[in-house]
RNA sequence: GGGCGCGUAGCUCAGCGGUAGAGCACUGUCUUGACAUGGCAGGGGUCACAGGUUCAAUCCCUGUCGCGCCCA
């Protein structure tokens, strides 16, 4: 006997590892099954996962559970992210917090006392961060029941990852699709490393502009620049105004002499100076600014670099400002302006600062030489494969962002100076020519063939992006560049399941890189879904204090309750999916729910014989509720196949709950307690199997609760585990039963509303005559009469020739049915229900009648809608009639 | 500034040419042999606003206003 709420923790804890253990989430690359293949958006090894990754798990384990019973050969690939820059800022806060710093050249002064570490030392400490954030995440996904293939569990630095990532380095670097360049890049001064153009976001700030006057050489004349930034006024080489501001365009072909440097800088004319904006002449700082540098470019104007790579100024800024910080720096130019009289005035100005995303700290626009891929060659066949629907975007808007993203893009600068990652296979020379090489020794070969001599090489010392070796993933993990039988079998993969947020950074490039590599899309299809957030809408963090851990809810509610409300979230195309812990309280109800249908289904013995036949059943209540689950079980189906998660999830909801617990179950107690045997046999059969497909249907959302009532029902020691069962065929349905039970459905529905609305104790057995009943209906209320006393809390079902005074009176279809209630009723209040729906339905043929009266509408709507309109018209007056009847009766 | 998305019941959201739906919250009522993590019944909406297309608009189009995201 099953307990009488359901307890995930027990069972979920015992269930896992059995599923696990069987090898059920195996993959089976030599099965002639075809194939169905997912690779997890591998988390980084930053710490554990949010409740994002519960949403982006779910909907991945959903799909994968599904293909896995619709008989596919399923591999969920599983694994994890070094994620650079991420974990090497976790690592380092945390040794930070030991006071260890980091033996990096050109520390900063407060790390002289601290104890440093060196390369090796570090990484030493990052691969325990990566042990132990892996046990942690992959701790999750099982909790949560994610049903991947752990024998195949990667990590984007692994053995085999790593030789991926040099084999597309170096052919990149031999197709000339790599290639090393000096120019402007964001650079985080607080990591002390290059980031990419995605990882900067900018923010807006109040901050001032300030307006200072150069003086022009050989003349009295000022020209006045404003800017937001004075301290790189250091390195500026020019200014520049409009060819037609009438303010400035006389001073163009002359030179300023720059204030507190002293540099003679020329005056240069170009649009991109707006007379509109601050003072129209702008100050050119091209080794600073982004559209500095193109103006200097177009200008010829020399770049100086003023930074150090702490954003400390360096000896190229006057003595006095060396070693400061850039902001330190900023208020001794502006006090020295001052002082030298050269601040025409400061206005207060908001603009947008652009922040590193993990640093947090401004971005530098700073002149380094990087590793750049082309990314703009890299991109032409992502393109095509996207725009003639090699790949399809569900929403189908992921296409158009992914065009805009793609047909933009900027050269991809692939270099990091971190320590953590993939160090970039390039050897120096002496004179600093450059070896690209899969290992140290062929680098020497090449250069032994190159000098004539054994050299001294020294390697690159800076690691690659990690989006770089991210973006091999759906390859590399499947065994690339080996020639594997996962590999041939399961690329191009099916789906990648991921979040908007990282379309760009991602998607992309896997695009890219499989479209390189291997010839195809590296999936059918991305499955884009939103952010979620708390139920305010605002971003969850552990910083706020809002963020929801996953493992908490499942502790509270089991983990199937959280999958299922995570499944129900996911339609949302606001992009920002809104989670109140509520919502996964009632997704428990749910799951309790479905639970006690199953209890009732046992404590009335019910079983499902061997090779039981549903198309046998006679009864009209299980030839119904056989219809009704063939119509869930097409529903959840289709719902699943187009990505509507959610419309599966609800389906899923309405059927167990609204169809089979409220109604199925209820009109079978009658028949179960009943004396009938063979009707009794029938329904215990009908209910047992019913139960059993819905588990089907519902164990890719709640793989857990189903699985143990699989296991209850007693057919685990027959099939085997309901994971690995084949995915139900829905039967055919019966329009008949249909009818009859809406029939019965509506007549003790209106019942109950009319003794509730008159306030009829719910404990007074009322008797039921019924006048005007045609032969269907006589035959009807003969076949459910136990159903409708019971439901209906009726004692006595007869036929009259016209309805008692003092009864409480409802129409259904043709028949009028009355309650005696005898002096207990309240006629007012029973005329005034009655006068209520009367009016309710002369409203109706009112409208319907505006309708029909339109000639247009008659001619021109289609035949059914005109005739669905008649029909309704004539049932609404119908009713109206005999309600009208029953009101009259009522008052005499 | 450009692009995209969203404004539907008190809250969170489905629906998206032809009778406005769910969950939660709320009201009344019921401890009936599956379930109070429950049953039964109920209240609550000019579907942001203004035009247009259409026989018919919450749904399609245009504009306005609010909110969000992405890119400058």
């Amino acid at each position: 006997m099953l307990e009488k709420t359901y307890d995930p923790k027990e069972i979920e804890a015992r269930l896992y590892p059995e599923w696990e253990k069987s090898g059920s989430f195996r993959a089976h690359p030599e099965s002639p099954k075809p194939p169905y293949c997912i690779v997890i958006p591998p988390p980084n090894v930053t710490g554990s996962l949010h409740i994002g990754h519960a949403l982006d798990n779910t909907l991945q384990d959903v799909l994968i559970r599904w293909r896995r019973m619709k008989g596919d050969d399923v591999l969920w690939q599983p694994g994890t992210d070094h994620a650079g820059i991420a974990t090497q800022m976790v690592v380092v806060r945390s040794l930070e917090q030991k006071g260890i710093g980091l033996a990096v050249e050109g520390a900063t002064p407060g790390d002289a006392n601290k104890k440093l570490l060196n390369r090796e030392e570090f990484l030493a400490k990052a691969w325990e961060q990566k042990e132990q954030s892996v046990g942690t995440i992959t701790g999750q996904l099982r909790r949560l029941g994610a049903s991947c293939d752990w024998s195949r569990e990667r990590f984007t630095m692994d053995e085999g990852l790593s030789a991926a990532v040099l084999k597309v380095f170096v052919d990149l670097y031999n197709a000339g699709l790599i290639y090393k360049d000096n120019r402007l890049v964001n650079w985080d001064p607080k990591m002390r490393t290059a980031i990419s153009d995605l990882e900067v976001e900018s923010r807006e700030v109040k901050g001032h502009l300030w307006y200072f006057k150069y003086p022009i050489e050989g003349s009295d004349e000022h020209i006045i620049v404003a800017t937001t930034r004075p301290e790189t006024m250091l390195g500026d080489t020019g200014v520049a105004v409009h060819p037609d501001d009438p303010n400035w365009k006389h001073l163009v072909g002359k030179h300023a002499i720059l204030p507190l440097v002293g540099r003679r800088i020329p005056i240069v004319a170009d649009e991109y100076s707006d007379p509109e904006k601050g003072s129209g002449a702008v100050k050119i700082t091209p080794a600073h600014d982004f559209n500095d540098f193109e103006v200097g470019r177009r200008h010829k104007l020399e770049a100086i670099s003023i930074f150090d790579k702490f954003a400390r100024l360096n000896d190229k800024a006057p003595e006095k400002y060396r070693g400061l910080d850039r902001f330190e720096a900023r208020k001794r130019v502006v006090a020295d302006m001052e002082t030298a009289g050269l601040v025409e005035k400061i206005e207060p100005h908001a603009y947008t600062v652009p922040y590193g995303d993990r640093g947090g700290v401004p971005v530098e626009p700073f002149l380094t030489e990087q590793w750049y891929a082309d990314a703009k060659k890299l991109a032409e066949q992502p393109i095509a494969a996207a725009r003639d629907g090699r790949v399809s975007f569900v929403p189908e808007r992921g296409r158009e962002e992914f065009f805009r993203w793609m047909e933009n893009i900027e050269p991809w600068c692939i270099s990091r100076q971190l320590w953590w990652g993939h160090q970039i296979p390039a050897w120096y020379g002496p004179d600093k020519k450059v070896f690209v090489a899969m290992s140290e020794a062929d680098a020497k070969a090449e250069a032994r063939a190159h000098y004539g001599k054994d050299v001294a090489l020294e390697r690159d010392p800076d690691v690659l992006d990690t989006w770089f070796s991210s973006a091999l993933w759906p390859f590399s993990t499947l065994g690339w560049p080996e020639e594997t039988i996962a590999l041939k079998k399961y690329y191009p993969t099916n789906v990648l399941v991921t979040g908007w947020d990282i379309l760009f950074f991602w998607v992309a490039r896997m695009m890219m890189m499989g479209m390189y590599f291997m010839k195809d899309v590296p999936f059918r299809t991305v499955y884009l879904h939103g952010l979620v957030t708390d139920e305010k809408g605002q971003k969850m963090s552990k910083s706020t204090g809002n963020a929801m851990d996953p493992l908490e809810m499942i502790d509270k509610y089991g983990a199937d309750a959280l999958r299922f409300t995570m499944a129900s979230l996911a339609a949302n195309n606001a992009g920002r999916l809104r989670l109140a812990p509520a919502r996964v309280e009632g997704s428990r109800n749910f799951a309790t729910k479905f639970w006690n249908a199953t209890r009732f289904a046992e404590m009335n013995g019910a079983a499902l014989p061997k090779d039981f036949d549903p198309a046998t059943a006679k009864l009209t209540i299980n030839k119904w509720v056989l219809g009704e689950l063939a119509r869930a079980n097409s529903a959840i189906d289709s719902a699943i196949a187009g990505f509507r998660l959610n419309e599966a999830a609800s389906t899923l909801y309405e059927f167990i709950w609204g169809i089979v617990c409220d109604w199925y179950v209820e009109l079978s107690k009658p028949v179960l307690q009943g004396e009938d045997g063979p009707a009794k046999d029938e329904t215990r059969a009908v209910t047992a199997f019913v139960i059993t497909e819905t588990a089907k249907l519902l164990h890719p959302v709640m793989p857990f609760i189903t699985e143990e009532l699989w296991d209850k029902l007693g057919h685990r020691s027959q099939h085997g585990m309901l994971i690995g069962q084949p995915w139900p065929q829905p039967a055919p349905t019966d329009a008949a039963a249909d009818a009859e039970i809406g029939w019965l459905v509506k007549l003790i529905s209106d019942i109950r509303s009319a003794r509730s609305e008159l306030n009829v104790p719910a404990s007074a057995k009322l008797k039921l005559l019924v006048v005007g009943a045609n032969d269907t209906t006589k035959q009807r209320i003969d076949m459910h009469r136990a159903a409708i006393e019971r439901l209906a809390r009726i004692d006595g079902i007869e036929a009259a020739t016209s309805a008692p005074k003092a009864a409480l009176q409802l129409v259904v279809g043709e028949a009028t049915y009355a309650l005696p209630v005898g002096d207990v009723i309240d006629l007012k209040a029973e005329s005034a229900r009655l006068q209520k729906e009367i009016k309710k339905l002369g409203d109706e043929v009112g409208k319907i009648d505006a309708k029909l009266g339109n000639a247009a509408f008659v001619s021109r709507a289609p035949e059914e809608v005109v005739e669905q309109q008649r029909e309704r018209r004539q049932q609404a007056e119908q009713t109206r009639a005999r309600l009208s009847t029953a009101l009259e009766r009522l008052g005499a």
